[in-house]
DNA sequence: ACTATCATTAACAACGTTGTTACCGCTGTA
DNA sequence: TACAGCGGTAACAACGTTGTTAATGATAGT
């Protein structure tokens, strides 16, 4: 691969000449610019980013973090994320493992955004991450911690939903999933709060997969005092919670109302499309960029930022039976 | 950010000495060289792989380039080979854009596989990449190119899909989708080879999407000689095409037979589990990964791959009525 | 003609590593 | 006593850039 020191033997100059003229300055006579860039176009030069990021500095290259691109709104943020920043004129490169924080560190990205889920996968990921002492920060967390992040506030996401489906008359009310503590406590809250009936069935734990939510509501054991409506965990959860509750011959939303967490819009797709809480993606997305740009060009400017929920109204609520 | 010039005037040695202790080599004095790790340990430092890529010519990382992650299809390959890669000592980086083959590239990662379809975003791309002259291939080509590259038969899996539902006693099938000649193609030739009965209704093109599948069939006009069973051109026309046969109350296989292209697992959760040909993930990861390291290892050594068609059964197609 | 000015280019240090070579001081041998 | 051998460490060049400073030659002002 040619470089430049190349180039400026075949232009005959030097090459520091040749890094001037390939970066547009204005120091170097127009015909000595022109016969360069046509020498590196001719040879198909490629600059090496890393000799350049390491004494300028700067890469423009950012760094996001999942630990499974498989889960659709996983995907879905890192899509999005990438056209955003690329508006702000950011590459984005995606490393699926909690690794990748070391390893986009040591290739000195600007900054680096961390998909929440991570903070799971080692007890101390945070500190990990903290000592690193890159700008970046944690997309989706429950609680403040002493890192940036974007807080999703679960809990208010899962009071509107309950609040959601008391105005539609529901009275009794399950959630599926267990993983995440913060949902669940604030399903329980919020049923205690508005003075709901409980019972301890209607609380079913289950993996935050798609067979996790089908298997348990295949399984559940119905009758008259059982939910008349549900709240499903994430999108996987939820979606497996539709089909098993079609399967068993209930109609949506006329026998079981169903509400999902995740306002992921292919949800609109589903069997019976689904109404779903959660933090807006477009919010997601556009709040992450301007963080990331604070942490970058400001860093200790970062100021701590809250999604609040917002529910999308789709067609799988309707009023109690 | 601590660095290995730093660590040495904390221990008092020159930079090399330290240098050769990170690397675990065996020239350094154990005492001096524990000595030297504790600080490293102590000041969190972390190597900058710029530097260290810049003068020994070796990363172990990969890049991975694709236009779109949402479609699951795509995710299930990145997560799979990242995975893969893994367990052979290399880092998975993906791009989700065409031009990350050239940043990828600026980056000097050791390898790089693009997914197929990017040869269709823009009309030299292969070219472009070509001229990169890095060590690389295309995942999932229809034809034979001239730089290294895995093959799909695509022919082939329609063939055998045709071959299937003829199997079941389907004597007028139909196909859905029109974005990849080479399949529509195959579709017709596989017909009239099989001395089926044909006519150009039977041939419904559709965008690759949900949406498109779900829409060509919602509208489709059916009567007694319509087909009995349908071919989906990817993962998600087909689930679009199956829910606009259920909803349309044909009961799926009993009234009317699906197979969809694309082995992806999650199929089997659709409403109806799908029956599917298509290459084997697990094959396409394998044989990318091992393509990889001939091309990294022993340049010029790379054999062209061929994936042939599997066929896995579900629940989609049955007899014909 | 003599110098100040300017445009253009060259030279060189730096970025943070690795790898090779050179050096130093010690031990053991002749 | 001289020196080969060796463990340990230091020195230094190199990787491909950027940015700063120095050098060169031409032009213009006096």
């Amino acid at each position: 691969m040619i470089n430049i020191k190349d180039i400026a033997k075949l232009a005959g100059v030097s090459y520091s000449t040749v890094s001037k003229a390939l970066n547009g300055s204005s120091l170097v006579k127009p015909a000595t610019k022109s016969k360069i860039l046509e020498i590196a176009e001719k040879y198909g030069y490629q600059k090496n980013l890393l000799a350049t990021q390491l004494v300028s500095g700067r890469s423009r290259l950012v760094g996001f973090v999942v630990d499974n691109v498989r889960n659709p709104i996983f995907a879905h943020m890192a899509n999005d994320l990438h056209l955003e920043l690329q508006n702000h004129d950011y590459h984005m490169l995606l490393a699926i493992s909690p690794d990748g924080v070391e390893l986009l560190n040591q290739l000195r990205v600007e900054g680096i955004i961390i998909w929440g889920d991570l903070i799971h996968s080692d007890p101390d990921f945070l500190k990990r991450f903290h000592d690193l002492n890159v700008p970046g920060f944690i997309l989706g967390t429950d609680e403040v911690l002493r890192i940036p992040h974007i807080l999703i506030d679960r809990k208010a996401c899962i009071h509107e939903a309950v609040r959601y489906l008391i105005a539609h008359g529901h009275r009794k009310i399950g959630f599926v999933g267990g993983s995440q503590e913060i949902k669940v406590n604030a399903f329980r809250e919020a049923i205690s709060e508005m003075g709901l009936e409980t019972s301890e069935d209607w609380l079913i734990p289950a993996d935050s997969t798609w067979e996790g939510g089908y298997r348990v509501i295949r399984d559940y054991a119905f009758h008259k005092e059982s939910p008349t409506a549900f709240i499903g965990l994430n999108n996987l959860i939820t979606k497996g919670v539709l089909r098993a509750l079609l399967e068993r011959g209930f109609s949506v939303p006329a026998d079981i109302s169903l509400v999902g967490y995740d306002n992921l819009p292919e949800l609109k797709n589903a069997e019976v499309p689904l109404t779903t809480v959660g933090p807006s993606l477009e919010e997601m997305v556009s709040k992450s960029v301007s963080l990331l740009q604070t942490l970058i060009e400001r860093p200790g400017n970062a100021l701590p930022v809250v999604l609040k929920p917002a529910l999308v109204e789709r067609a799988s609520v309707g009023p109690r039976r």
